[in-house]
Order: C-alpha cells, then structure tokens, then sequence
RNA sequence: GGGUGACUAGCUCAGUUGGUCAGAGCGCUUCCCUUACAAGGAAGAGGUCAGGGGUUCGAGUCCCUUGUCACCCA
C-alpha cells in the first residue's frame, strides 16, 4: 500500500472501474426487491454547489447502502429545463450579441436554447461523477425528453378532461422583466423602505376623502373608494361618488369591513386591477376591473395621459399633477412588503390576464391524507406540520408561463369558433366546429409542472414500461426543504393523481448549506461554492463525510473547511489503519473467528465494540439519522480500533507467538473488514481502494454485503473488564504527565490489585506499551513506598515510584482532588440508590449499573483514603 | 396575522427510544518526529445545556410559558 491515499488519481480510476461494470445498476440484484431514489433534477444549464453536494452524498450514502444491503438500487439522475432560468440565461447571451429573443423569433431562439442546453448539461454530470455519484447512467433523463414531453402532455390533457384545468382572466402575478406570469411561490415578499402617499379623493359635488396609498400610479385603476361601515369619520358619505384624479372617472364610495380604520388616513382606494385584496372587495360589490398595465408595465389607454409611461415615471408624474391641482395632503417615509420576482428581481405587478389555472383543491386533498394517514412519512416530521399548514391553505396554481423554453400548452384556439381544442396528438382542425383555422396556445407550462411527474415519467409513465412496473413508487425523496412546496407538494400531488399510488413512503428534508455569512447558496447573491474545488483540495470523500456527519436532517449548515480538512484527516487515518494491518498480512490466511470466547480480552472488547457499533448504525439508518451513525463509525475507528486496538495488538504482531499472530491479525482483519463496509457509503473512493489490498471478499466492496450485528460478539463482561485496564492506563499516562516524566523515561509500577490481580498481571504488555511501565510487580496492601504516585481505579491501585519526582505534598493534593471528585459522585450514586424509587421504577439494568459503578467508586475511595493516610 | 425552527465550551455545531449526554471540530495550554499515521500521538483548561414553571424516581432530551433570533405562509 502506498504510504499516503491519492485521492486524485483513485477517485476517477474506481468511479471507471464501477460505472464501465454496471455496477451503479439495479441489475446487479435482478431478483432483489428494488431500492428508488430519483434525483432532484438540477437546472440543465446550471453548476452543482455546495448545497447540491449535500444532497448528492445523501442520496449515493443511501442507495449505496441499500445496494450493500441487497436491494436493486437505482438512482435515477437527470436534469430539469428550468424554463425562466434557463430562458434567462439565453436572453442575455442574446442580448450580448446585440439581438433579443423576439428579434430571432421563437424557432430560431429554440435552436439556440438546446445548443446552450448541450454546451452546459455535460457540466452536471462531471460534478456528479466526481462527488461519487453511484446513479444509473443509462436511464438518465431530462424534463424535455420526448417520453417526458408525452407525459406532460398525458397530464394536461388528463386534468383539462376531469374539468381540473381551466383558462380565464384572474389576478396573477405578472413578472415585467420576464414577461410572463409567475405563481403565488415564485414571488419574494420583503419589507423595504418606501413611501405613503396621503391624497384628497375628490367626491362629486365638492369636497373629498382623504386616501393613502403606497402606489399612487395605481390610482389611475381605481374603481371605488372604500371606507369601514362603523367609522363616524366617512359613513356620512357611503354611496356618493368619488372622482379618480386627472381622469375625472366616477366611481362609488363603498362601506367594507376590510378597511383597516387605523392605517393610513381610514379610507381605502379600491384597484381590483392591480390589488389581490382590493379584487376580492371589487368581487364582493361588483366593481369592474380596469387593466392599467401594458406587458412591459408601461401604463395603457385606461391610463389616459399617462399611457406609455414606466409605472414608476407614471407616478411621479401623476403626483406631481396632483399636487399642482392640491390634492395631494403629505408624503411619509413607510416601510411596506415589496413583492419581487424570484428570478429576476424586479417589482412584480398584481395584474388580470388570461392564464391557466389547475384547480388544485381536488389534488390537494388526496396529497393531505396521504401524508395524514401514514402513507407517505416526512423526516423530520416537523416538516409534516408545514406541509399541512401549506396544503390547507392552497390556491389554485397558475400553469401558464409566457415563455418559450418549455413544454407548449397542448391547447388550439379555433379563430373561428373561438373554442379550445386540447389533444394528446396535434390536431388539424378544431374539435368543436371543425375548422382548419386553429393555432397553439403559445404558453408553455410552469417547470416544476413537469417536474412534478418525475417520480414516474422518468421510468416511462404513462406507458407501463418494464421500468415503471418494477420501480414505482420509488422509495425516498431526498431534497431540500426550501422546495417542500414547489416541488414536493407537487409530486405527491400528481402522483397520487395520476398513479393511484405515493410516488415515495418517505421525504427526506434536509437543510440548507449555507455560506460563512449564513446565506443560502445562491446564483443571485453570487456565493455559490463549487463543491469540486473542495474534492480537488481534499478529496471527494473528505466533503461527503463532512457534509453527511456535519448536520442533522431538516438543519441548515454551514460549510467549514476546518471541518473538511478533519474529514480528510479521518480518511488519511483509517488509511494508516489498514495499512498498518496490511503490512502484517505477510503469511496469513484469514479464519474466520469461530469462538470469541477464546480470545484474549483486548480481542473480546473490540468485537464487542464493533458489534454493537453495527446495531447502533443499523438503528440510525433505519430512522434517517445518518449525521450520527457516521459520527460514532468515526469514534469506533479513531477512538477505540486504532488508539487501543491496534496499538495493543503490536505485542502480538511483533512476538514470537504463532498462534497468537494469527488470532490477533484474525480479529484486526475482521474489524477492518466490518468497518470499511460501514464507511463505504460515505466515503466510497478510500474505502474501495483500501477493500483491494485487503484478503477479506472477491467482490468490490460496493457490491459486498451490509453488515449485521452478531450477538455472539457482544461481551458486556469484556467492556467492563477492559475498561479498568483503559482507566489505569489513562490514570498512569496522567501521572506521568503530572510529574513531567519524560515520555521516553520507562518506569516501573507496583500494583495492589484485589480481585483483579489476574487482569493486571495478564495484561501487562498492555502497560508496557501504552504508557510505558517496564515492569509491574504485585504488593500487599499498605506495601507502597512513600515517594510513589497513585493511580486508582475500582480495587487496583497502582503505585509509581518516581522517588526523585514525587512532592508528598503534591501527591496529597492530587489525591485530595481525586478523592473529593469520588465524594461527590458517590454522593449521586447513593442518593440515587437510596431512593426506592428508583430502585423499584427504574428498568433493572439501569439499577445494576449503578449498584456496580456504586460499588467501584466505593473501593476508589476507600484506596485513595488509605493511601492518604499512608502518606 | 398564521406556522415552524434555533438558543449547548471562545467560535462552528452534534446530542430522536428521558437514566455515564454534558460531547466533537477549530482555537487555547503542556509535552512527544515512539518503525500505520506530525493529515499524527499523549495529558489538560473551558459550559448551572437562553430564563421560569411543570410532568417524572430521574430532563439539553417530554409539556407549558417568557425572551431573543431566523425562516416559511398569508
């Protein structure tokens, strides 16, 4: 084995090697029941970052394991169109050149889009490849693949004949800078400084209402006034008529209870066209709705002389004519929510346009019982609360985007009839009267429509593929809780919808990664990490272990390379583990340990260690808590294999006993063996590259087997027993640091052992090289020399008699220190046993626990108070 | 307005069947290049687990409440 892992040259050479072997397949278990993960499909054109890495070392961590365990696991990968931020992207390239989408035309700016999409979906797959992506190549998809496209197509077509889809004029919000409609969740609401207007509304027949508004452009589309039914202020002047500035149009003054009487000046103007609240009033009283807005958000005719204004232009200038015929009252500085576009950032406008719409209520309710009865299970559960909070309170969902990239609306308006027609296969004539005079909607659908039939268009819905029969419903859906909504909510949805099943038993939310200033990644705040510059640095393993260990599901993290850095460390350790073990393989033939009652304690307690440690892994995964099971394989291997374990096993290695070798090298192999197949699935490259030089298994270790605990290995006499030796070890390294002895400097002891003698005198290899005592010789009670240090632990004291080193005052004070740190635990302990309680309530084992450890402390104390009274 | 989460060592964070759970990394102090590993080893210092109340024999761990912060939805 070379001295050091390079990351660099083994992580392509393996992924080859299992990828070109099929192994990344679920046919490498034919017969097995399947295990599906389908990817959250990335943006084609985008880059991977940190967050996304998250998400891949998850998904791989459990398809991999779930492969070792037997399962078929497949995880499918692909790619989403990502309709605006892909449209985005290829607008300003465009735009570069000089040239707009609308000057190229639509086929022309299409061509161009999947040229880009071709240049860009490569850079993916790279990054997947390099974060150790086990997926399945050759089923790979993209939402615009044709088989995808049908049942996009099979979807709308189904919903437009349950009467689910439906088109007509709503308030939608409508993004100027991307001119399209967006939905209620693809707009940012915050708070941002602004102003409120304070202006006279005029009332026919002379005087006037005081108004207050944030977007006095808006006036423009005013179709009443409105004021509270109870405030003594206004009720006077219900049901006269209001006159709208500059334009002189008349329109009621109206009572409703909406109107909050302490904002602003108490009296509300009413926009239907451009307010969602002032359209449910407009509905309520039967006001009409007046459009003030072009696409581009310049004013229109109903604007009268402002028409062909920026809104914003418009309101100065509006304002500014108001004041000079004195209608405006003051203008205050106020803080107020801005709704911006998620995209493109801009001000998005309330505005009526006709668009389509998915009645989501009936969808809505089958995804809530799905989730309420148990059918699919949400991790970690508090997310269900959410979903339900969100799922309650859904409205219906704008589908239509007046974009280009996408999949077209499979809907023909006849100019004839004026009928739609809407088809699986492109119709030549309108269904409805039968004329050739018919033309595509131009809309394309939302993305995460699409994204929405994932689970099952990606195997082949709606044919009944092969694929689609064997591995849907896919099992877990692994994804970020920032698109619990968009995109989970949706899934479920139209899953259930469409398939009569869940698309998944379990959502797994994790959080978000986030910058060193906590912001999300993000291409818009411009800190997007690429995570290959930290596999490049540290290796691909490094930021998996990392990113799998650093948080807990549904906990945002963020991303330190310290942490990393450990990572990389922890993987260079167990790398000096096997190679240890490795180099000692010389001769040997592994055997597999038939009786562990035969070995030797060090071997009993690290067998016992590690099979507890398999049920413990074992136990996290099956409830997601894979944060934790990496964090103990990590304590396992660091803190007890390779600091005890290994360091001990060396007498044996370096001793004349045959026999001896042989079982210690058994028990080495056996450790190691069980501990790569529980590191593989978070770090798959070193594990797989140490897998090859050890004898353990024919096949790769991404094929070998999961393990499962043996109870015949767990020894709980074992751990107590060699938790004394650790204790007197650590005792003995203390006191030699204490009294600076040179660690160099080798020393003797003398121990005064009560029922332990045996396991002291067995074990003194064990002391000779872990803390450096040559030689230990047995004495009776009270026999321990003065200038001797003492080290107590249960019945064993150990004296050290480092004559020219020893202060008897300082000894007397180290053993006060002990002593009352004994005191005061014995003092728990009894008052706990005291307590017939908890002697009578508490589950037996945790009682004998403490009746031993009770006992322990009682035998440390009465040690340390002799050999105070000795001193 | 409705909902959710966070508050644990100087910093970043684990701690989900309530009983060695008071932890890890980084930082800090003191030693050591001991033939697997200085990407390492050994020994330490450091927290009344935000405040209060409750349930329980026993609570960072469950319930209520207060405070601060963050996020989501309207």
């Amino acid at each position: 084995m070379p001295k050091t892992f390079d990351f660099t040259e083994a992580e392509a050479r393996l992924y080859h090697w299992w990828e070109s072997n099929g192994w990344f397949k679920p046919e490498v278990h034919p017969d097995a029941d399947p295990f599906v993960i389908a990817i959250p499909p990335p943006n084609v054109t985008g880059a991977l970052h940190n967050g996304h890495a998250l998400f891949v070392s998850l998904e791989d961590m459990m398809i991999r394991q779930q492969r070792m365990a037997g399962k078929a696991a497949l995880w499918i990968p692909g790619t989403d169109h990502a309709g605006i931020a892909t449209q985005l992207q290829v607008e300003n390239m465009l735009r570069e050149e000089g040239t707009s989408r609308k000057e190229v035309g639509r086929e022309e700016f299409l061509r161009r889009t999947w040229e880009w999409k071709e240049r860009y979906s490569g850079r993916i797959q790279n990054q997947l490849r390099r974060l150790g992506a086990s997926c399945d190549w050759d089923r790979e998809r993209f939402t615009l693949d044709e088989g995808l496209s049908r049942a996009v197509r099979e979807a709308f077509v189904t919903l437009w004949e349950q009467g689910l889809i439906y088109r007509g004029p709503r308030l939608i919000n409508w993004s100027p800078g991307l001119q399209t409609a967006v939905s209620d969740l693809e707009v940012e609401r915050a708070e941002e400084e602004g102003h409120l207007y304070f202006f006279t509304y005029p009332l026919e027949g002379g005087g006037g209402i005081p108004v207050a508004t944030t977007r006095p452009e808006t006036i423009l589309g005013d179709t009443a006034v409105a004021v509270h039914p109870a405030d003594e202020r206004y009720r006077h002047l219900i049901g006269r008529t209001a006159l709208v500035p500059m334009l002189n149009r008349p329109i009621p003054v109206i009572a409703d209870e909406y109107v909050d009487r302490e904002f602003g000046t108490g009296a509300l103007k009413i926009t239907p066209g451009h307010d969602p609240n002032d359209y449910e009033i407009g509905q309520r009283h039967g006001l009409p709705v007046i459009n003030i807005l072009n696409e581009d958000a310049t004013l229109n005719a109903n604007a009268g002389r402002y028409a062909g204004l920026d809104r914003f232009e418009a309101r100065r200038r509006l304002w500014a004519d108001m004041q000079a015929a004195g209608l405006t009252l003051k203008v205050e500085p106020h803080r107020h929510v801005v709704p911006r576009s998620q995209r493109g950032g801009e001000i998005v406008e309330p505005m009526i346009s006709t668009q389509w719409f998915v009645k989501i209520q009936p969808l809505a309710e089958k995804a809530i019982a799905a989730v309420r009865d148990g059918q699919i299970r949400i991790v970690p559960e508090h997310f269900e609360r959410v979903y339900f909070n969100w799922m309650e309170n859904i409205q219906d969902w704008c589908i239509s985007r007046q974009l280009w990239w996408g999949h077209r609306i499979p809907a023909w308006h006849c100019a004839d009839c004026g009928q739609i027609t809407v088809a699986r296969q492109d119709p030549d004539r309108c269904a409805h009267c039968g004329s050739a005079n018919i033309s595509q909607d131009p809309d394309v659908l939302d993305t995460w429509f699409s994204s929405g039939l994932w689970p099952f268009s990606t195997l082949g819905w709606p044919e009944q593929t092969p694929d689609l029969q064997r591995y849907y419903p896919t099992d877990i859906m692994e994804t970020g809780y920032d698109i619990l909504f968009f995109w989970v909510a949706r899934m479920i949805m139209m899953g259930l919808w469409f398939t009569g099943q869940a698309p998944f038993h379990t959502v797994y939310l994790h959080g978000l990664v986030r910058d060193e200033h906590e912001r999300k990644m993000s291409k818009t705040a411009g800190n997007v990490a690429d995570p290959i510059d930290m596999v490049e640095r540290y290796g691909a393993d490094a930021l998996r272990f990392t990113l799998l260990t650093g948080s807990a599901p549904g906990n945002d993290m963020k991303l330190s390379e310290s942490r990393i850095e450990y990572s990389r460390n922890f993987g260079n350790k167990v790398w000096q583990m096997a190679r240890f073990v490795w180099s000692n393989l010389d001769g040997y033939t592994p055997q597999p340990i038939s009786d562990p009652r035969a070995l030797d304690l060090p071997s009993r307690w690290i067998l016992s260690r590690l099979h507890s440690l398999i049920g413990s892994v074992q136990r996290l995964f099956d409830t997601y808590q894979y944060g934790e099971a990496g964090r103990q394989i990590l304590e396992f291997l660091w803190s007890e294999f390779a600091d005890w374990s290994i360091e001990i096993a060396k007498s044996a290695l370096y001793g004349d006993d045959e026999a001896a070798r042989q079982r210690t090298l058994d028990v080495l192999v056996h450790v190691l063996d069980r501990s790569l197949r529980l590191l593989h699935p978070y770090m798959p490259f070193i594990t797989e590259e140490i897998w090859r030089f050890l004898p353990v298994d024919e096949r790769p270790l991404i094929l070998a087997s999961w393990p499962g605990a043996d109870e015949r290995f767990i020894d709980p006499e074992a751990e107590a027993e060699f938790s004394i030796l650790m204790e007197l070890v650590r005792g003995i390294r203390n006191a030699r640091a204490e009294y600076k002895v040179e660690p160099g400097r080798q020393i003797t002891a003398l121990v005064d052992a009560d029922a332990h003698r045996g396991l002291i005198t067995t074990h003194e290899h064990v002391f000779a090289r872990l803390c450096n005592v040559g030689e230990l010789t047995q004495i009776d009670s009270g026999a321990a020399p003065e200038k001797a240090a003492a080290v107590v632990v249960a019945d064993v004291a150990i004296y050290l008699p480092l004559a020219d080193l020893v202060d008897l005052a300082a000894e007397r004070a180290r053993l006060e220190a002990e002593l009352a740190q004994i005191n005061q635990q014995l003092a728990r302990s009894e008052a706990l046993l005291a307590n017939e309680n908890f002697t009578t309530r508490a589950k037996p084992e945790v009682v004998q626990r403490e009746r031993d450890k009770h006992a322990a402390l009682n035998a440390s104390r009465q040690a340390v108070l002799d050999r105070l009274a000795n001193l």
